[in-house]
DNA sequence: ATGAATTCTGCACATATGTGCAATAATCAA
DNA sequence: TTGATTATTGCACATATGTGCAGAATTCAT
């Protein structure tokens, strides 16, 4: 044993070992070179490690119910679910912070090297942003997909910090999008649109892999946070409503059919028409919450989901009223 | 997909194959055949299970406390320690239940093809063999140490769930030791020593590799099996007292300093001679309850354990009073 | 302190697992 | 129904991991 590792019991080097190699996913030669050992004995400490129960092997048994509903979303709407199992009588932001937990392990999956994702800010993908794990791909980039500005912020700081936890958990290079999430007047946002700083970002996000976002939604009772907080003022509400409006994706609205053209306020607003996100390969919304019921109707109705994170409630309001 | 696999989804296939895995050691190629896939297939249902959050793989850090507590053995007594860490306010069955479930856990680490290990019956040896994993050893034989037969029964029944527990967990060779416990008379051991019956298992366990044994006890105030039950008189218990016995291995007596020789019961008893027993290569004790210490300070004392499985709190008092 | 016994370590080979690729099967859209 | 697209599968090769063995280091007993 190396000087260095002196005073490191075996328990202690066989968990450091334990945790590079099952949870960060590190060859067993990445492993001996950190701990200054070759890799047959670092075969050998997580053998050390499973032996002595600091490896636990953990079978979750997906339950029927998920399953059901899954296969259901699926047959029904050509949408592949992963249904979150959430304890009863949670609140609304446990139950968010659940989901976001569970999404945040899940989302590896779709990433590849060389993946550039493009990431809408809200409450529901701050919580995914706040679980991420470590998943380092290679040449990755994450770009934001509609400004945060507002009437007392550039939206800089928020936003931020959502693009730099998931850059951060990527190893991505970021690109952020420092504009208003609606603009005063559309003539305005003409203008950014044909300055070449402006370009280089809608190209890329012209060019996304992959989307992530939650939904907002327009109900009145508790409103999300694009129609609050300085982003939009009473009359834009009293507009929505008038447009019937049902949510929106990346500060983009929509109706319960999907149709978001003819809003007058998409004009104004930063984020990308919903014709160009559905050119997206792999469209992965995340969900939480039977408040979300009419905004994820109306997005399923306009084909912009591929992919959904969701908890078991809100899967089976989905499907409960759908005959 | 093969027909027989129809009807069944990719979640059900992913954890049999986790399970298989993961938990019962199987190669991908055996999986395959079992489940009509290739061994490749297997890889990827695996893949799958992992990115579906089927397998989990969890960290459990040793803790300060009880990796202290298994320093200071080994280098007080030159012992092996396990210590488990039982939650508080435990009770002695529920405490016995948990060091019994751990214990099995880990015995893996000392099995080997070949093996041929001597297993002394008792109502610690009797948890760890109702937790026992499905080890599967090659060549392994299970032979009982001591004879369990008494006043009312040959004992076959009782000892023989527990060697037979263990035989299952290995798909080992079970050797029964159908004897009474202690002879009435000493001559009539003498006797049956000299059968060619009893020399063949006598002969077995002059070779083991390893035997598992608890620690009988004999204060008055909850004695162990050993000492009611049929087992031993009152004028038998008479005599222990005053030959200031502490406990028993195998149904052995010895006194705190660990002798053993010139304890009249002994000569009556079925189990093997602790000189024999110190000749085995692996001797592994079991101990749960503070109600054990003077036992295993008696055992350890006689040098009779090389490696011990040990609650937190019996560790901790067995530390105490050792200055 | 010394010799015996046991444990640890890296090398080299054996074995197990990962994955690109092409063919096939299943799904989707018109 | 048909053609296009996507997902699945096994083969074959690449890569990662397991482990026997001999030598070195450590521990144990006298």
């Amino acid at each position: 044993m190396p000087d260095e590792l002196e005073g490191r019991s075996k328990n202690d080097l066989a968990t450091t070992a334990a945790e590079l190699y099952y949870l960060q996913d590190w060859k067993m030669e990445d492993i001996g070179k950190k701990l200054n050992l070759s890799r047959s004995s670092v075969s050998r400490l997580l053998e050390t490690a499973r032996n002595r129960g600091i490896v636990e092997f953990r079978i979750n048994r997906p339950s029927d119910r998920s399953n059901n509903l899954a296969e259901q979303l699926k047959s029904k709407y050509s949408i592949s679910a992963n249904v979150i199992e959430v304890f009863e009588n949670s609140t609304a932001d446990e139950r968010l912070e659940i989901v976001g937990a569970e999404t945040a392990k899940k989302l590896g999956n779709f990433f590849r090297p060389g993946i550039t994702i493009g990431l809408a800010w809200g409450s529901t993908i701050s919580s995914v942003s706040r679980h991420m794990h470590n998943y380092r791909v290679a040449n990755s980039t994450v770009v934001q997909l509609n400004g945060a500005g507002n009437d007392h912020s550039t939206g800089i700081s928020y936003s931020g910090e959502i693009l730099n936890q998931f850059g951060q958990s990527l190893g991505a290079n970021v690109v952020h999008f420092p504009v208003p999430a609606f603009f005063d007047d559309p003539a305005a946002k003409q203008v950014m649109w044909k300055e070449r700083s402006t370009k280089r970002i809608l190209d890329i996000q012209s060019r996304i892999d992959l989307a992530i976002f939650g939904l907002g939604r327009i109900d009145s009772e508790v409103p999300s946070q694009v129609y609050q907080a300085g982003y939009l003022g009473k009359s834009d509400l009293d507009d929505l409503n008038a447009e019937q409006v049902v949510g929106d994706i990346a500060t983009v609205f929509f109706r319960s059919d999907g149709s978001w053209r003819d809003i007058g306020l998409n004009n104004r607003s930063s984020g990308p028409g919903l014709d160009q996100l559905k050119r997206t390969p792999k469209r992965v919304c995340v969900a939480s919450g039977i408040a979300k019921i009419e905004a994820l109707r109306g997005a399923i109705a306009g084909g912009y989901i591929t992919d959904l994170f969701i908890d078991d409630l809100t899967a089976e309001k989905l499907l409960e009223n759908s005959n």
